[in-house]
DNA sequence: CGGTTCGCAGAAAGCCTTTTCGGCACTTTC
DNA sequence: GAAAGTGCCGAAAAGGCTTTCTGCGAACCG
């Protein structure tokens, strides 16, 4: 039923009949071409040329099978549509190089029956490693510890410590965020946040707060948690306007809340930066240079993200497993909404 | 250097292992887990016995080598960050239902020298099909008929009429689009779109245009191409509301120029859409929900589209190969920014 | 010049699974 | 009771490649 249609070119060429036209056995032509050290120099020429007339290209399944390495990894998410997976996987695609490794791209959708039948599939596909992006910094169920691969957590921590995870510090990312804004003269800053219930907003205002106290500050008022959207970081904005008319700043759990909140600040007739900054977390480009003006932010970092979780995969491919959560530093992408200019 | 750490459980249990333990051969090991006709219910049932026992899971590789079908596709895309790629590339997945094929996801980020070498690097792995997703709208050169899989191009068709492409009807969207706002009673309508060397701005104005034309009605000024961003949204539309004060409906070529726009007439005291309707292209959640009030926008179903791809391939596969352009129609998603309420 | 080493090529085994085919022990048929 | 048919199982080949091991002629040594 399928080979009523021969697609169109040259099916198959094997190493046979590379060996044929080069006029050797088979082992003489697979030493050739790998560079094995026991084929005259002229023999390796004509299997080359032979191979290259022919346009072989080795079947990497047969060579898997015998290698026990696929040369193959597997990339489990759970936000494909996010904001998270795609630097991520875009990193890791990076690091792997194409060269030698091949992605095998699966999306749970958080559901944790589909993750475990996406596992199974991929071990029946002997991938040599496997990374598990979640969707929310926090820690997620380990994929348990009797996998014959190594894994490696991405974003989403593992609950078992014995696990690798490779997150972003986002404790250390809201206090670089103060440290931003009182570098810049603020003194009476506010925050406005997202989603209680995610780990990020709690860990960003953890480390805002940590270092308004290092600095002598407070608060302005409470943290004000709500969602993720710009309508709440106008609502929110325009109550703390009317409680604290004297900030100086407002420091925004996400671009999108900043968004909100600055369009707040204009209908008040506020004024950024001059009379208020904002900035943001996670640098998304297409929220903060649409701002006016452009919207000071936090980037996470995930595209580094992805390349150390690869780089630690690889580590661990060949042996040198590490464990426990390795904290990854963020930076402050300073724009008009914090500086004058 | 590999094996120093034979990671953690089991490496490897295999057909024999199975068949060993309970007591038959692998071949009628084989055919018991295959559900093939000629075992004897009770030995089938000790096979399956001992496979779960061993949890047990078979070597696709070994399998494919021989099956001369792996169950693999690769995914081409070119613009991984993009609006484009991922809702098709969701769609894909979708439509491949993760039981029987596994998705390769490679980035070639627009550079035609690293898509050979992915091409070769998927071929080489036997991949069943490709999927190449383009990141405009434009066509791009065709990875050639000499293959020896099919091939499917999604979003950005192929040169080749011989090559099968699923693409978005653009113009059919600018239809659609105009359709809508006459239907809610605008006549007095502009058109402000993005950078005019892609094929969408062009093809959504000419199907803007050609509705207008069928509704007796004309453009309010000339369209306005620039690029795609907010910031020229608000230039064009004070640019626009300056010179043509009159007109009552802006149709953006898309959502982020709409969200620029709507910016702008707030602040020339326009209320929308009492006063003025604006709708976008795209559908981008995150842009159209953030917008006061939400905004209305032609979605491109890009889901469905990568749905469609992959059937389209799955088709192919199985030997029912088409060729030439399939165009898949778009949804005007009706919000505020249109109609009140 | 006999014996040892060396360089290079090929035969064959192995990786894991599926499938074809032969064979064995029965049961059925006249 | 012999011939034909049935039901189940296993041996073996196949798929494409790598690797080990054997073998053979040439070069080297004494």
């Amino acid at each position: 039923m399928n080979n009523a249609v021969p697609s169109s070119a040259s099916r198959k060429v094997t190493l046979n009949d590379v060996a044929r036209l080069a006029g050797v056995s088979v082992a003489t032509a697979s030493k050739a071409l790998n560079g094995r050290k026991q084929v005259r120099a002229e023999t390796r020429a004509r299997v080359v040329e032979a191979a290259e007339q022919l346009s072989f290209s080795p079947n990497e399944l047969a060579r898997s099978l015998l290698a026990d390495r696929t040369g193959t990894v597997g990339l489990l998410t759970n936000d494909l549509e996010g904001r998270f997976s795609i630097p991520i996987l875009m990193g890791a695609e990076d690091a792997f190089g194409a060269d030698s490794v091949a992605v095998f791209l699966c999306d749970a959708r958080g559901d944790a029956i589909r993750e475990k039948h996406h596992v199974q599939a991929l071990l029946s596909r002997r991938v040599d490693g496997l990374i598990v992006v979640g969707s929310r910094t926090d820690p997620r169920p380990s994929l348990g510890r009797e996998l014959p691969v190594p894994v490696v957590y991405a974003y989403a921590p593992s609950e078992d410590p014995e696990d690798l995870s490779i997150v972003v510090d986002n404790v250390g990312a809201g206090r670089s965020a103060v440290d931003h804004l009182v570098s810049t003269g603020r003194t009476r800053i506010a925050h406005i946040t997202g989603d209680p219930t995610y780990g990020a907003s709690q860990e960003r205002a953890e480390g805002a707060l940590a270092a308004l106290a290092d600095h002598g500050l407070e608060l302005v008022g409470e943290v004000r948690f709500g969602s993720w959207t710009e309508s709440w970081g106008r609502a929110a904005a325009s109550m703390l306007l009317g409680q604290h008319p004297g900030l100086d700043a407002i420091l925004c759990g996400s671009d999108q809340v900043a968004r909100g909140v600055m369009d707040a600040l204009r209908e008040h007739g506020r004024t950024v930066p001059d009379d208020v900054a904002v900035m943001g977390f996670d640098n998304w480009e297409i929220f903060t240079s649409g701002a006016r003006p452009a919207l000071t932010s936090v980037d996470m970092n995930f595209e580094r993200l992805g390349r150390v979780a690869a780089q630690r995969l690889f580590a661990a491919i060949d042996g040198e497993p590490r464990s426990g959560v390795e904290a990854l530093d963020t930076r402050v992408v300073i724009r008009g909404s914090t500086v004058p200019g």
